[in-house]
DNA sequence: AACTAAACGAGACGGTACGTCTCGTCTTGAT
DNA sequence: ATCAAGACGAGACGTACCGTCTCGTTTAGTT
């Protein structure tokens, strides 16, 4: 974002304090006004900040919600809890878990609408929030393969399109359930579509159209 | 929505074209501007309306957005293709081309978007687009039992909870890949989707936790 | 139950007590609202009628108001008090408090600013009001000449143009004083502008640009 | 002595041209459209200015004209034509002239109605026109005791009272014989007048019922 | 210590859309 | 034919934000 005076550039630099400022009252505005009544000057009000620092750092209300809300997510962790099914519900808890916050709520589901129209924002979403929390399934797997639990994939190509649709039938379903649905993803809803998935998983093993059976 | 005079019968009645003018008018702008560029002077302007006429039957942008989306889904449909895994995956395809239009891309997720701040508009998204399509998986579930490919369920309870289960994680990892992962929901997908669904809901029957093991 | 169908009319006769009542209410609203706030939908409702009702029998709320407004002037009187000045300081005392009314300042003042730009309603303005009350300035000139306090008069264009000077004189000054000025024409004031204008008649008795000087 | 925006001066100064191109605006659109079609809309358009630009700093409609209207007057002078009568004849020409003019007519008839429901409006009539012109009546007076015509006044509350009386006589006359008997104020009327006028205070020169006659 | 230049707060600017209001007309069924 | 009721197309209202543009004022790094 903001370049540390790069090539001993001269000028006051920018204040590293508003950033924080920005996106802590971008997150807070989320929550009291939702995405819609979200506007760039109270934020600006309530970040101590004028309008034109703002615009300085950021393009528009999308580029900063992004930004804002992609931050939430980096909280998600994955603690072993012994097994594969026990890890991936645990995960799934704590995704739901930050889906059930006002700020991410709003903020997710309206740049998401916004980037069905704007090539450029569907790719900050797509870099900002889906590939950096591919960890999370890229760790479940090597856990589970050191236990033993899921064998070493042998076709990489295979193995990124399996990761792909297990992050979309996660993401999805927990937030189709949370958000469209209006029912919430607790724990028996997501130990039942834990065992759906780890099942289909188990007994398709190779969902490109290639296997035997 | 129409009220056929309902007891004070005096007054010029509504016109009829005029609400199919401004739903129609509606999608057009969706495509065209999508959400946020959507202005209620231009549909008016679209459907050969004045404003007026406009707020005299809907509430605000949500609300007309909700009604004209909704449309769209009517036309899902549950041809016979010979098996449950081929029906399922008739039916995922047409949802995934719905979703593939710009006016259902932009007017489904910023509904959504709005409802996770408002009841009343969540409410309205249920009834009139969640519940109203749930028709299918009850049609799919009830073909399949006159196959013999599924058992008559025996615990009403379980059923709907099963129901709803299947509802959130095809829609969910549908709209997942189209509007967030931006991948296409092309057949080979929605084969290795459909797999890993059926083969999940296969090998665990019972999503509620009551197993024994 | 009477079908008095004036010459022959078929159908439903009009409402005689829609008039009466459409203007009383026209007086209600002009004292509650002014001018600017006054709306026929407003008038329609205090009077029990549709607008439809009121469109057919006035053109638009210039000509409402002022026939609403002209009904008003016609309670000016002109008691003998016994004297040319004394009669002229009654009458214009009742003016000053018809101006004090508020249907009348607002709704005469305003149809005036509007006829600025409407020749038909400024005719229709000095047909019904300022014509209609000059009787007053021709009945006091008689009563006086019939007194001896004037004589009378010679030339009939002269004199005219005398009433006229007059009726300008008076009811400008009681106008500026009570609107513009803003200060009450109270008995004091009226003394006062009576002896000044009637000396100034007395002395310069040919206003007409043909005097010797 | 700098009056660079005086107290609080931060943020960028108001347009000084914008003020001027406003007012201009406003009296060509009453010229063109008069008072009740006159939209604050099109003056903004023709100014060249955003809405909000005029309703910083003006509160309304009234407002804006009685301003726009206030500077027309300001052209009034008081040449020396060598006599009291001569002079107010001069400036009683001047004052018609302008209220011949379109802008000046409409403009001033209908703030004046206006300010029948609103006193802060009537106020700044008052204060902006005709406080403000009462200049023309005192430098009048001035001249005529420098010349001789008139005594030096002894009482000022007396003085005051008469300088009011005038301007009541004067304006309410001038505008009545313009906008209400819809004649023009032409040098024979305007002879006629003033000589009634001017024999009326000679002859009668207490207005306030203390002289002995 | 003085200079320099970008960043800063404040707020005015030209725009656009909002949702409401009133206009004057039109359409209904009832009188 | 006229009425009460109320929907209709039209368009102005005054407000709220947008994103940009001056302003005069810090403030850190370079001379």
């Amino acid at each position: 974002m903001q370049s540390r005076t790069p090539a001993g550039r001269a000028g006051r630099p920018r204040s590293a304090a508003a950033d924080a400022a920005i996106l802590g009252a971008t997150r807070q505005a989320l929550v009291e006004l939702g995405w819609s009544k979200l506007t760039l000057g109270d934020v600006a009000v309530r970040a101590g900040v004028a309008k034109t620092t703002l615009y300085r750092r950021w393009a528009g209300k999308n580029e900063l919600v992004v930004d804002a809300v992609a931050e939430l997510f980096d909280e998600l962790t994955l603690p072993d809890r012994g097994s594969l099914a026990a890890d991936i519900e645990g995960v799934v808890l704590q995704f739901a878990a930050i889906l059930a916050r006002p700020e991410a709520r709003s903020g997710l589901m309206a740049v998401v609408a916004e980037a069905t129209r704007d090539d450029a924002l569907r790719e900050r979403i797509r870099a900002s929030i889906v590939e950096r929390q591919k960890r999370l399934v890229l760790a479940g797997r090597a856990r589970a393969q050191a236990r033993g639990e899921l064998p070493p994939e042998a076709d990489a190509r295979q193995a990124a399109r399996t990761v792909d649709l297990i992050f979309d039938m996660v993401a999805g379903a927990v937030v189709h359930r949370t958000l469209v649905s209006a029912e919430p993803a607790d724990e028996e809803w997501v130990h039942g579509f834990t065992r759906v998935l780890l099942s289909g998983l188990a007994a398709a093993p190779a969902p490109d159209g290639t296997e035997t059976s």
